[in-house]
DNA sequence: GCTGACCCTTCCAACAGTTGGAAGGTCAAC
DNA sequence: GTTGACCTTCCAACTGTTGGAAGGGTCAGC
């Protein structure tokens, strides 16, 4: 099959599935006559593989080693598993920051009163050193 | 001033600083003789602004408007506000969708023996179409 | 045989924010 | 006169995805 009906199947836009093939993703695609890319069953499933990952927020670089990992029907679980933890433990990281963001802006947003007038806390805590201590 | 102790009394680099400049985010720093831009205190205290709106995670977009309801000194509140809100609303979803992300994870890795055979539940999760249904 | 619709190809650019480097000018101290 | 600490500009990288341009292939209907 090409491109557009892999793209299809996949979920994978054909814009996509060619970045990722350039990103070493893919175990290589043939070309035929007209050097269009052919591909297989085996090819859709990667690429599903790729978009799931992907939905979960892996890096591309990471999804490479994931691929390499399903591939290989000899690897301990134990490298899995590490990928997956240190992902999850980047993605913490970022939703704690989130968290303390949601937080202080949160309490300056309560302060304001939202009005006609120019007093903000929010602007004032902006501009003001520590204005988020308790 | 130079760049160099605007830098240093606001915590905002130098590189980044002519960056904030080209974006619009200062009020155009003059230039001396040499070309070299002067800065005064007020460019220190808009430095110190950005630097903490940024941590706040906002975008330098909307840092533009802040920096310009702050000069405003007839700003209503209001419109502050909004654009708070507007903000952690956005946070908020991210932050959403990196917990989703973890809950996920985090069952596949429970699942996982991550010992030196090769099954692995999050490689299946990975390769299913609805692994992750409760 | 021609035209149009649609698929495929490649290369370049943009998004956001920050950092890196290169290559050059200026000024002071030694 | 040379070192070194500043300053200047321009170009490029990072990440992932999408947009466009410009070109060729394939197949239908006419």
């Amino acid at each position: 099959m090409r491109i557009g009906q892999a793209a299809l199947l996949s979920g994978v836009s054909a814009r996509l599935i060619r970045y990722y093939e350039g990103a070493g993703l893919l175990s290589p695609a043939g070309r035929d006559a007209n050097e269009y890319r052919v591909f297989d069953e085996r090819n859709v499933h990667e690429l599903r593989f790729i978009k799931r990952a992907r939905a979960l927020g892996f890096p591309i670089k990471q999804i490479e080693e994931l691929l390499g990992l399903w591939r290989d029907k000899k690897r301990p679980s134990r490298k899995v598993r590490g990928l997956a933890e240190r992902h999850v433990q980047a993605v913490t990281t970022r939703m704690q920051a989130h968290r303390a963001i949601i937080k202080v802006l949160g309490r300056l947003i309560e302060a304001c009163k939202g009005d006609d007038r120019p007093d903000c806390p929010i602007l004032d805590g902006l501009s003001l050193s520590d204005a988020h201590k308790r």
